[in-house]
RNA sequence: GGCGGCGUAGCUCAGAGGCAGAGCACCCGGCUCAUAAUCGGGUAGUCGGUGGUUCGAUUCCACCCGCCGCUACCA
């Protein structure tokens, strides 16, 4: 099974593009499977404990739960907002969860894996929180301009420091555990450089999953949030399903968090005696001019800044095709614009609108299931659709912005076959009718195929086409090695309807 | 400081020891079914700098310049 997974997002805040598009990369590729034929179980959900959710929540008047009920709303309707198909979505709150991560932690605790120790170090009582020397500014808190008081309290620690030889074996033996070579890279010189304990517990917050063997502690949070994982996977209690779902195919991670993913979780899942997830697959940020958008800045776009302009498959398209999986990546709204109306209105859209039209009008919407085998100019059209096909599979490797590079191979093609063609010159001779239905076929058929191939990245729009074509149920239906092979369109009746991608006009 | 990465056409980027690539933008031409669309052709780069290895380097090595990431508990 392929089974795939988003971080668990933080909600202190509504989803922004970087968020979004972690979580579309996952949708695409689990689209993607799906349309191969492949079982696929794609995740992606909420981490809900912690400190700053009691913060949040007491701001409001309301209690943690409450406010995290509320807010993870706001993620649904994001994700419901730009097509995204999850088959779960985890709150790290629900019993199934809570139960998991006991049931995790009990098995690193019978390991001989956790010991208690008293944890020491600066600490802000305004923040509640613990800081690093190097954290300090001039010896007072960063956040508060405070003095901080030397704070401790007795935690449990686990014993990360024993695995750092097997998490090294591990990265060799498996070179593409961490992704790209970069960030592997960055995770080997850390561990490298040694590792020390972790605390994996909190003694003076109640809003958390209590210890299994300690009921006065709750998981620190991090460790609560990526047992998430295996939660979702059936770890609990549905073994035959966790046989089949984990270890996870993938998990996709911003750069941000690779060391909880790449260091810590390996770490606890081997102390648990339970297999590694296949591949960490690191991405970069969304920089907006340059710099990086946070939640703090004033450059934080919204995925509901743009869907009202551009769709959900103009947002999605923008992102896996302008955005490089593993480097930083820019975005601008005149970026955006160009490629929409470069790619979406001019060469897809236009392909659409012209084909169906000249359907419409010389056909009545019904052509004949004739094709030429021997045309030179179909030849050209199957030969880029076969290319087409092929570049799809960029997606196992979350090349996106080379599986559409691919895909837009046939798009290309297929416009230049209708200059190759002409068909409005071919319906005004009436001896030339035959060529004009195999021409019109051919033509309808290319449409049919990129309805499959855009599909894992822009769902909408290819189901518009779909039912445009007259074709019966999805072109995410698969399986991609019959679906995705040029061939010859089958007798239907096809109607041309409003333009698939409108052209933005940009004010002059 | 240590480790790692990046710097290629106006823009966004790909590439790889052997005559520099794509898309966009721009220019010229064709077509008119189509969303001022599309098709064909073209202009365009001392592949950050300097040295070195090599028959040959943009690609390998060294150093330099510029930018960036990591160097532990921010979920």
């Amino acid at each position: 099974m392929i089974y795939i997974t988003t971080p668990i997002y933080y909600p202190n805040d509504r989803p922004h593009l970087g968020t979004a598009y972690t979580t579309v990369v996952a949708d695409a590729v689990a689209r993607y499977w799906r349309l191969k034929g492949e079982a696929v179980y794609s995740l992606t959900g909420t981490d809900e404990h912690g400190l700053k959710i009691v913060r949040a929540a007491e701001e409001r008047g309301m209690d943690p739960q409450e406010w995290v009920d509320q807010i993870v709303e706001r993620f649904h309707e994001t994700w419901d907002l730009l097509d995204i198909a999850s088959d779960d979505f985890i709150r790290t709150t629900e019993p199934r969860h809570t139960a998991s991560v006991q049931k995790l932690l009990a098995a690193i605790h019978a390991a001989g894996d956790i010991y208690e120790a008293r944890y020491e170090g600066p600490y802000c009582v305004s923040c509640e929180a613990y800081y690093t020397d190097e954290e300090l500014v001039d010896g007072a808190c960063p956040v508060h301009d405070r003095p901080v008081e030397i704070h401790a309290e007795d935690n449990y620690f686990f014993r990360l420091s024993a695995y750092g030889d097997r998490l090294l074996a591990h990265i060799e033996a498996n070179p593409g555990f961490v992704t790209p070579e970069t960030r592997r890279n960055e995770v080997v010189s850390f561990i490298e450089h040694g590792l020390d304990d972790i605390s994996v517990s909190r003694a003076a917050l109640s809003w958390g999953v209590p210890l299994p063997w300690d009921e006065s502690h709750v998981a620190y949070v991090w460790v609560d949030a990526l047992i998430n994982y295996i939660s979702a996977a059936g770890y609990l209690d549905d073994e035959a399903r966790f046989a089949a779902q984990w270890p996870a195919w993938a998990h996709l991670v911003g750069k941000d968090i690779i060391r909880f993913h790449a260091v810590i979780w390996p770490a606890m899942l081997m102390s648990a005696g339970l297999p590694l997830p296949r591949q960490i697959a690191t991405h970069g940020f969304l920089l907006v001019g340059g710099a990086k958008m946070s939640k703090s800045s004033a450059n934080q776009i919204l995925p509901s800044d743009l869907v009202p302009t551009f769709g959900p498959d103009g947002y999605r398209y923008h992102f896996l095709r302008d955005v490089s999986f593993g480097p930083d990546g820019n975005f601008s709204w005149e970026g955006m614009v160009a490629r929409y109306n470069a790619d979406l209105a001019n060469d897809y859209g236009n392909l659409v609108n012209r084909v169906l039209n000249l359907a419409e009008r010389f056909r009545d919407g019904e052509v004949p299931a004739v094709a030429s085998e021997a045309a030179a100019e179909e030849a050209a059209l199957r030969a880029a659709a076969a290319g087409a096909l092929e570049a799809l599979a960029e997606f196992e490797e979350f090349r996106t912005k080379q599986a559409l590079e691919g895909v837009w191979r046939l798009v290309r093609a297929a416009n230049a076959f209708m200059e190759a063609t002409e068909p409005w010159k071919l319906a005004k001779d009436p001896a030339t009718a035959g060529r004009l239905d195999e021409v019109l076929n051919a033509a309808l058929e290319s449409l049919r195929v990129a309805a499959v191939l855009t599909w894992p990245a822009m769902p909408r729009a290819a189901e518009s086409l779909w039912s445009r074509l007259g074709l019966a149920g999805s072109p995410g239906d698969g399986p991609l090695a019959e679906t995705g092979v040029f061939g010859t369109f089958p007798a239907s009746r096809v109607a041309k309807g409003d333009p698939l991608f409108p052209r933005i006009e940009t004010e002059a």
